[in-house]
RNA sequence: GAGAGCAUAGCUCAGUCGGUAGAGCAACGCCCUUUUAAGGCGUGGGCCCUGGGUUCGAGUCCCAGUGCUCUCACCA
């Protein structure tokens, strides 16, 4: 926030500056990496360091490229490594092979440039599968050093970028650096693509719906807002993806769903970003169970294409998707076997608050204005860190639940569940309300939550009870918080390890 | 929102009892034709996060602020 405003040329940074006073050198020789468009490659690090590779390789003739990682200049032969998407490959340059000028130019490369090297492939002594340089191109110049350090014979870095906040911050020095922050944001997108195959696998079709609305609902959050200036209007930015793809279901789809982005005006921390990603399905025709069953299929699935096995890892557990069916637990049948209340006590919100009190719970009660809100709170103070297998905890309390249907047989319950596997929530689903006047008591019921001071109630939507007034079919719909999916699978600490780019505080 | 920890060279980090700044890597110069965390000799590089305070003297102690991290609360 200078006032003066920062001119990025007037930083004084002695190593910088350098490199720019190189980079014009080897302008003045008519030599510029800039101009230099494409690069031609026969073969990606990965295709040649292996051993099957280099048994129909060895002497033959290739062309790679990347980035300048590592050097070890020894007078008139030296040694350096590249990188590309694929690894690590080292070169050796000998001046006697190249000439002068060309070694040269590799003698005054920096690390973080990129370099396009023609030659053929060899062992050295030490063993290493390696391109004899005959020809050496600078293809791009860093102007800044990457903080990269040094690799010992492990693949360990030694010495590279490790501050959490410059991780998160500068995402592109992060991924030049550390190895392991790529593979596990790769990880993280094979998630999200093995969901869509999955998805579209079984006849689902893949819908966008509008970021932008008038009404942000489907879940219990406060929205972001903005403005939009040729309409004079206030909107907002979705919190979830839910009305808008029943809408599509009203409109006669039977399989929808969408992989997106959605924001809630939230606290920051290891397991929230205010901006995630949502993947929400919607199955006409198809009950709770259905979702149930296509669940554990899909879990299966995705750990099957990312991790090779119907399992992961997790704390030290194994956590078998495998075993289906996964067991299903009614909440309050939970609370009666890891908090010890008997269901009975949740007559009332008095008589379950009693019910507390004689086990001494460890949180305010006064907090708790709904029985439905402490029926959830014991889940996930008692129950819920005891779901290390993949769980379906069913029948959730009407009042946290505006959208799902009541049960038949017990009102105060509704058709809903939320899956757990290693004590992380991984999914939540309903058999969804489809009739509205069902729906609109439910909305009003939230509406008045709103006005005793709930924030994050469900706002009225006349225009979706209106939509669904004309009929909607019975309906089951399903919920993934695809960046928790993602940390459990890559065993992540933070859900920031599995974002691209995480929401940061502005910059100084 | 509450508490704790951290902030020093481009990167990773030391810095003792309060005495005006250190290493490795990176950079620069020289040597070196199979090295691989290459090596050898030499050189440059610092708003010690910011602002106050204590003190003859503060990277170090105190207060406040800022940022980050963690824990808790909040987030059905």
């Amino acid at each position: 926030m200078s006032e003066q405003g920062e001119n990025p040329l007037a930083e004084h940074n002695e190593q910088r500056d350098l490199r720019i006073e190189k980079l014009k050198a080897l302008r003045d020789q008519g030599i510029d990496p800039f101009v230099v468009e494409r690069c031609e490659r026969s073969h990606t690090a990965a295709e040649i360091s292996t051993e099957e590779s280099f048994s129909l390789l060895e002497n033959q003739q290739v062309s790679v490229a990347g980035r300048l990682v590592a050097k070890r200049a020894m007078g008139k032969a030296s040694f350096a490594h590249l990188a590309d998407e694929s690894g690590r490959l080292q070169i050796y340059v000998k001046k006697d092979d190249v000439g002068d000028s060309i070694y040269e130019i590799f003698r005054v490369a920096d690390l973080g440039d990129f370099l396009a090297v023609r030659g053929y492939i060899f062992r050295t002594r030490t063993g290493e599968i390696s391109v004899h340089a005959q020809d050496v191109t600078l293809i791009s110049k860093a102007l800044r050093p990457p903080p990269l350090g040094k690799m010992d014979e492990e693949g360990q870095a030694h010495g590279a970028l490790a501050n959490t906040e410059d991780r998160y911050r500068y995402r592109h020095l992060d991924l030049m650096a550390n190895p392991e922050s790529r593979a596990i944001l790769t990880k993280r997108c094979r998630v999200v693509s093995a969901m869509r195959r999955f998805l579209d696998g079984q006849g689902f079709l893949e819908v966008e719906t509008p970021v932008l609305q008038l009404v942000a609902g489907g879940a219990a959050a406060r929205p972001f807002k903005t403005h939009h200036n040729a309409l004079d209007h206030e909107f907002k930015l979705r919190i979830s993806l839910e009305l808008y793809l029943k809408r599509l279901i009203i409109g006669g789809y039977e399989k929808v769903y969408e992989i997106g982005r959605v924001f809630r005006n939230e606290g920051i921390s290891t397991r929230h970003n205010p901006e995630f990603t949502l993947m929400e399905l919607y199955q006409a025709y198809a009950d709770l169970d259905d979702i149930m069953e296509l669940v554990e299929r899909m879990y299966v699935s995705i750990a099957q294409d990312v991790n090779g096995a119907p399992n992961f890892q997790y704390l030290g557990q194994t956590i078998d998707l495998a075993a289906r069916p996964w067991r299903r637990l009614p909440m309050l049948e939970g609370i009666r076997q890891y908090a010890a209340i008997d269901p009975a006590a949740f007559e009332t919100i008095e008589s379950g608050k009693s019910a507390c009190l004689a086990i001494n719970v460890p949180f305010s009660l006064d907090r708790e204005t709904t029985l439905g809100g402490l029926i959830e709170k014991l889940h996930e103070v008692y129950t819920q860190p005891n779901l290390i297998q993949p769980t379906f905890i069913t029948d959730f309390p009407v009042e946290t639940s505006p959208l799902a249907k009541k049960r038949q047989d017990n009102p105060a319950l509704t058709r809903r569940f939320e899956v757990y596997a290693a004590t992380q929530e991984l999914g939540n689903a309903f058999s969804e309300i489809n009739d509205p006047l069902d729906q609109r008591e439910r909305f009003e019921a939230q509406v008045s939550q709103r006005e005793a001071g709930d924030d994050e109630a469900h706002p009225m939507d006349e225009d979706f009870l209106k939509a669904m007034e004309y009929g909607m079919p019975p309906t089951g719909g399903l919920g993934i918080g695809m960046d928790r999916l993602a940390l459990i699978l890559t065993e992540a600490d933070s859900i920031r390890d599995v974002l691209l780019f995480p929401l940061m505080r502005p910059d100084k």
